[in-house]
DNA sequence: ATTATATCAGTAATAATTACTATTATTGTT
DNA sequence: AACAATAATAGTAATTATTACTGATATAAT
């Protein structure tokens, strides 16, 4: 693994991601630090975007039209889109309590909740068994 | 508003949808189309996706990697992506029951859970204040 | 200072999606 | 069944978002 260095350019990145709240794309990103660094080249920011979301630093996500979306905020938390304005806003994690607050959007939304989507990450059943059995071949099949 | 036509593509094209569970992309789903319709065109996959999905009949989604899925399930259900094999599998919209559900995902969730996203869609305040304000003035500025 | 290499700016390449256009298919009407 | 109106198509070009490449520059350790 090679060493991360220093640079003025992703130190930008992260500074202007930290000081706002509205989720921005990469290119809404680049076109604002544009005023700091005049020639900052939009691969950088891509890069080093990719680069903190892996490092954990930042989040990155897709709304659902397609956009890709980052947030300094990497605390688990909700979000609500505008359909309207498209405007992204961070919803506090425990507003849903129960399967109603989902269904409605509960008191804490700020606005009117007309639909939502939940996705789940992790690793299928089929993915779990075949690593269990590259790992041990003989609890699978014992005969070999 | 123009009238629609019917056209032998676009019933391949929902009819393919519906026999399978495995939420294609468009370019899944059009190269899945062709060993039926050799010279179907990729626009008209996309154009008639999009067409279909704003009629109600199917549902579009992105899960995060920028990609956008589509579904012909349009009753409200959740998803739960594989990180590993990429795999997306519907589960039953009544399996959230409560905030734990959600965190550590239950036990209808056909395999590991690592994390979720939630999103809501709706219309925020600043919009809903705005359209009122459009519709009727003299009531949100009555000195007018 | 010197050296090694991570990072950069600029540009080219790729991938996903949409727009355009001349032709074909569908539907309602004679 | 032929006709006219127009929705839909195939094929291609254009657009957008993102990644890959390359020679030059900045950073960090010796």
């Amino acid at each position: 693994m090679k060493a991360l260095k220093y640079s003025r350019q992703r130190e930008s990145i992260k500074n202007n991601l930290m000081h706002r709240t509205d989720h921005p794309t990469a290119d809404a990103l680049y076109l604002s630090i544009r005023t700091e660094f005049p020639n900052i080249s939009l691969g950088t920011v891509y890069r080093n975007l990719n680069l903190l979301a892996e490092l954990g630093e930042i989040s990155r996500f897709s709304c659902g039209d397609g956009s890709v979306h980052f947030d300094y905020v990497t605390k688990p938390h909700y979000h609500f889109v505008c359909k309207s304005c498209g405007a992204v806003l961070d919803l506090p994690f425990g507003m849903v309590k129960k399967t109603s607050d989902l269904v409605d959007g509960g008191e804490a939304v700020p606005g009117r909740v007309d639909s939502h989507t939940v996705f789940f990450y992790g690793e299928c059943a089929d993915c779990m068994r075949k690593k269990s059995l590259e790992e041990s071949p003989e609890i699978a099949d014992p005969e070999k």
